[in-house]
DNA sequence: GCTGCTTTTGACAACGTTGTCAACCGGTAC
DNA sequence: GTACCGGTTGACAACGTTGTCAAAAGCAGC
């Protein structure tokens, strides 16, 4: 059987049979495939003609198992969830950043499950991954260590992390937190709900950290029937907030310190026709929200440069950055558009 | 230097450490690692033992290398761009049909571009993915069939295509448009403006094809000093519809064929101050839509269902389902909740 | 103890590639 | 003619793993 008819039964071509086809080793089709230097323009022609005729496609895996350094071109994500609109812009900014270098994205969701996210860390480490980049699970991040010591470098982001020696990007969460809750407070109000996020996740407890320092600050109680946490969508914003407003003393402004949350409550308040009289900040941006009648008034994170500077720090480590780890803090943005400027009665 | 030193190191254990510190042959390690029979119950728990003291990971580039088939438990997906809600909805879907087999998943935003496309498709076949589902770009995929021949099954998702023998997933969007348009036909509008996508973009062109059949049906002319295509993104879309308004005879209500020609046509509706008496259907769900004044009606696809549909039958190809490629269609479904039901004045 | 059988184990080659090093080639200097 | 040089090419081993096959070990029956 010839080259050209084993290419066409399902049998990949090899170095092999474009070097028979060239009439050369094996080894200097490995120098044409690779760009390397010392080769005569004429053989060079050769191997690629023999190359492209036999469709040779450039096997990555081989490739990297023997060479040394074994890098692979690609790198892991663990997202929170990859159909999230927070999470699927951190996505494309890493997969800019990653294809200008030529890189591959494997990308998995955690859905705040510690196990999903080790098993896909374990998954990406089984693959040669170059880096990864989390936006960590749940508080033990020990296996970690293991990772960054067989010299695979690791950037959490969106989330930060004491427990383990990493370079992290984050939004500035407890000041956005307090940015928001502090306007509400200028607007006169001085009861105001919370409804949260999981406790367990970093940003969660540092925006509810933001809005007890806001009412700290404003010389306000902070009333514990006021908040609710542990909200995980938007189907479970709403009656949190249905049951703040039947408490004896209801909130006149709440602030929701996530996306999906805030979503909820824009639906609870449209559904008992309180959109105008009560008062909203959300944390994080939400789509077509400038177009809602009283616009969403948010404390915007921005979710492209987070993927951009962490991808850039790990590109750093993976060229071999040596200096201490470090915490880049992206700001956040008050962008007001008419709920959160609404006056208590 | 012992191989626990080694381990600490940099330098990745592998099953030749194991061995060593078990005091077994290579062979037994991988045996016991890869779960096969015939291999003692102590001889196992030493193997696990070691392999956990040294922080064992298995090599999977090695392993698929030398397996006979090599495959590698990893697929490639094209998107538009994993950035957008339908991608990332279909990203999601995907991901967790992937994960229930175990399966990784490289993740790559055409852009609608042909050539991000390919080189994609390239660097996922030099990885060695088991399968690959692609929302193809451009219409010339020829160089899909060497992978396909290469053993690589492929799925188109979203967009079909005749120019490739091929399984694809769509959603019924001549009918779907056809159903949007058709209802504002009935709402007694005889003027209706078209804002669309890429002509480039098969499915765009279906959706156009939708919307002249039904004008077509209720005996409407087209007019083109109605149609606006090539529209690629919301600030696009405002203009367009400006422009439209501004027409001798201008359109009583709009059709709009993608997510983000939605949204910008909602802006400029609202811009105007004419929401509440142009009529508007969009092709596409739009978050929040819902809550807006008036609600947007819509002709909404199931992004979940296509790339679950997608996932199903790319595994039942690299489990060695030979039978003759088919088109599934998800049936869209249209959603009214008031913009489209406004009357002609 | 031996035979014959099954079960467990290991030696070796191979997957497709690159690193190393030696062989070769043409040309120049003696 | 020989020695030497620089540049090009190829033979071989190696990366970490699994497929193949043969050797060793265990065990039953005599």
């Amino acid at each position: 059987m010839t080259d050209l008819e084993t290419a066409r039964r399902g049998m990949r071509p090899t170095m092999r049979h474009v070097a028979d086809l060239a009439g050369v080793s094996l080894k200097t089709v490995s120098r044409v495939i690779n760009g390397e230097q010392g080769v005569t323009a004429a053989v060079e022609v050769k191997v690629m003609t023999a190359a492209r005729q036999l469709n040779y496609r450039h096997d990555v895996a081989a490739s990297s198992l023997r060479r040394t350094g074994r890098t692979t071109a690609s790198i892991g994500i663990v997202l929170e969830d990859v159909g999230n609109p927070f999470s699927s812009a951190l996505n494309r900014a890493i997969e800019n950043a990653a294809s200008a270098r030529g890189m591959l994205v494997f990308a998995g969701s955690s859905d705040e499950d510690p196990q999903r996210q080790q098993h896909l860390v374990n998954a990406f480490s089984g693959r040669h991954v170059d880096g990864m980049i989390l936006v960590p699970a749940g508080t033990d991040h020990e296996y970690l260590v293991a990772e960054q010591r067989n010299g695979t470098p690791i950037v959490f982001v969106d989330r930060p992390t004491s427990s383990l020696d990493v370079d992290s990007v984050v939004s500035d969460n407890t000041a956005g937190a307090f940015a928001g809750v502090t306007h509400l407070v200028q607007a006169g109000h001085r009861r105001i709900g919370f409804l949260g996020d999981l406790e367990s996740i970093v940003t969660a407890e540092q925006r509810y950290l933001g809005y007890v320092e806001a009412l700290g600050v404003a010389g306000l109680n902070l009333d514990e029937r006021l908040v609710r946490r542990g909200l995980r969508s938007s189907d479970a914003a709403a009656p949190a907030l249905h049951d703040l407003l039947r408490e004896t003393d209801p909130p006149t402004a709440i602030f929701t310190s996530q996306n999906l949350v805030t979503i909820g409550a824009i639906r609870a308040l449209h559904a008992c026709g309180l959109e105008g009289s009560i008062a909203l900040v959300g944390f994080d941006e939400v789509t077509l929200a400038d177009l809602l009648k009283p616009g969403i008034t948010v404390v915007a994170q921005d979710p492209l440069q987070l993927g951009h500077v962490a991808a850039e720090l790990l590109f750093a480590r993976i060229d071999g950055d040596r200096s201490a780890f470090r915490q880049i803090v992206v700001p956040t943005t008050l962008i007001t558009r008419g709920s959160g400027e609404i006056r208590p009665r």
